[in-house]
DNA sequence: TTGTAGGCGTTATCAA
DNA sequence: TTGATAACGCCTACAA
């Protein structure tokens, strides 16, 4: 099969790098007893080639088993470039939806999707982009900029730096930020979201509200807004002690439970981050044989399939991740020299409350 | 930054592609005053180029933002070939493990991640492997295998198809198959530790044992083999009746329970295929409000977080998904042609019973 | 419709 | 240690 390439004799003036073995075009040519250029036109598809050579050169490739070699393609620029898609960790569940929605619109577009995680370490993440930046994507969708530290100063560099290479940042779990409206972004209102629940409990009876959840992230920072805005519309005092960073596990939800229940006056009702945040919650509420939602109410973030296994149900917030993971993949995907605009593109996604026993006073049975 | 590439003028009789716009190694060499063939050891870093010239080069290299191009190199075959991962869904917590541990190997040996979905559609896994092949990738990990309908031929010719372009596939989730020692598997021994688990509900009492989790692919078929083995052993009658196909999600594993509970004789124990069919067994149990485990014996796969979180806390198998990711990338990329032998290598691991109050008569607190 | 040829950005060989 | 050059596999402008 890979005869002819093999077989092919080396120029006795070639000093260049050793043929990679493959069955090239001029491989499938040569079979055919047509010109390169041939061969290329009836493997692009575009161009005007007689049917009778279509099927002379098919049949060559056919024989030889010729696969176009899209490194070639990729490096002349007539291949689809790759997307890159950066995030954290791979264990929350809501990054699943996003990755496959982006790995969908990607291979719609005959791109495909890089994966690479960070751990958490800037530095990591720093490096990553360097090195993507050699592979010439088409995009890099952030997906951990909901949840790192805020650091806008990085994010401008990244997308210059990746501009410089033709490719396009987008920020991914996050809307737009007021502070840097340059910067493509895609991701959930956490603001407006974190207000909504603020409301929900209220009308459940709720008076101490906490929030866990407050980091100095993006995502964090939205949510604090939306805390504050939503106690202030009803009357309620701010309270710096209810408003709490916490890592995204269950254990720090845990934890976080305890503290408060420590506290004078303790909150009655949380708002978490994550449904593993309000897990840890559950299991303070039942160490302590503490009714829900009477005496602890609880909502999560993400409608997590266990937030209706657990008892009572968990009240969470849906957020259609599939579709950030599409309009960033889509973003990123888009030829900015189409037009001449260089307008960043930003999309706010709404979530959507789903109102489950852990928030209501009267227990609805599912 | 882009000045050098632009006003470039192009050979009167240049009749190629338009160029990309990047800055080029050439370009660096022009602003430095060495040849090209210097500036390429500059950033291959393997040959000797005199300090004062490096600094030269390196100089004007940061002046004009020059970035390797990778895609050059990709043709070249001196930059690491991509790997690609295919799976069914994002969705199952297994696989995010096991792709964390891929990523992790393919970086560490500059290589990158390639995420392609099928949906479980075997069409579309074919094409996206078609595609695969264009992209000349080090490796296709196939993290379909264990749950796709058993089907060798086709594994078979996916593995041809790819060494033809020099690509190695394995196959992730399942033990080297006794029917095909020639394809690379790495994957969890379902057959010992559903065995295993036959043995450990026995001891719990139970007689009438179910198993969530027959069909036909690598992991029920070995599922199957290891269950009947453990009847066997026990002086247990198998009855087909008891050994399900079941898809792999909460209300199948519901559906089945609740056949399960309108049979002649029916089961009082359960093994389920993964963390979620135990979870819809639990709905069943709790509706018909029998008692974990004296009359619903529970065990699940996985070891899913929200294992511990339910109540009594559910007996699973833990497997490290991440080194399945691990030895999987490893294998795809060890050069082929470091040795002459041809021999697949294929890596089995072990899964570990977690034993929990779903299995045990005295349901111990955690 | 087909062939010719020059170029994409990089590397390896040979010669200096 | 450095430079000139051909080559990797493909594409496309132009000529035929």
């Amino acid at each position: 099969m890979k005869a002819a390439a093999t077989d092919r004799p080396r120029k006795r003036g070639s000093r260049g790098p050793t043929p990679a073995g493959d069955v090239s075009l001029r491989d499938v040519a040569a079979q055919a007893g047509v010109s390169p250029a041939t061969v290329s036109r009836v493997f692009s598809g575009n161009a005007s080639v007689q049917d009778e050579t279509r099927r002379k050169v098919l049949k060559a490739a056919d024989e030889l088993g010729y696969v176009v070699n899209g490194l070639a393609k990729a490096m002349l620029g007539t291949a689809p470039r790759i997307l890159v898609l950066i995030a954290s960790e791979l264990n929350c569940p809501e990054f699943t939806e996003l990755a496959a929605g982006a790995e969908q619109v990607a291979h719609d577009n005959g791109s495909c999707l890089a994966l690479a995680l960070t751990h958490g370490d800037p530095a990591v993440e720093q490096a990553i982009i360097e090195r993507m930046r050699q592979r010439r994507p088409v995009g890099v969708l952030l997906a951990t900029a909901g949840t790192n530290p805020y650091n806008i100063t990085a994010m401008r560099a990244y997308a210059e730096a990746l501009k410089a290479v033709g490719a396009t940042l987008v920020l991914c779990g996050q809307t737009p930020m007021a502070d840097a409206p340059d910067l493509h972004c895609v991701g959930v209102d956490r603001a407006e979201i974190t207000r909504a629940l603020v409301h929900h409990l209220y009308e459940g009876g709720h008076r101490r509200i906490a929030l866990l959840g407050a980091g100095d992230h993006a995502a964090g920072r939205q949510s604090l807004a939306g805390y504050k805005q939503g106690l202030n519309e009803l009357g309620l005092a701010f309270d710096a002690n209810l408003a709490r960073a916490v890592r995204d596990d269950v254990e720090s939800g845990q934890l976080e439970a305890l503290l408060a229940r420590s506290r004078p006056n303790p909150p009655s009702a949380f708002i978490c981050r994550s449904d593993q945040i309000a897990l840890g919650v559950y299991r303070v509420a039942r160490d302590s044989r503490l009714s829900i939602p009477d005496q602890f109410a609880i909502a999560g973030f993400g409608d997590s399939f266990f937030g209706r296994e657990v008892d009572p149900a968990l009240t969470t917030v849906r957020v259609p991740y599939a579709q950030v993971g599409e309009q960033a993949a889509t973003i990123a995907l888009q030829r900015l020299d189409d037009q001449d605009t260089d307008a960043p593109s930003s999309v706010a996604i709404a979530g959507e409350i789903i109102p489950r026993p852990s928030t209501r006073a009267e227990a609805v049975r599912f």
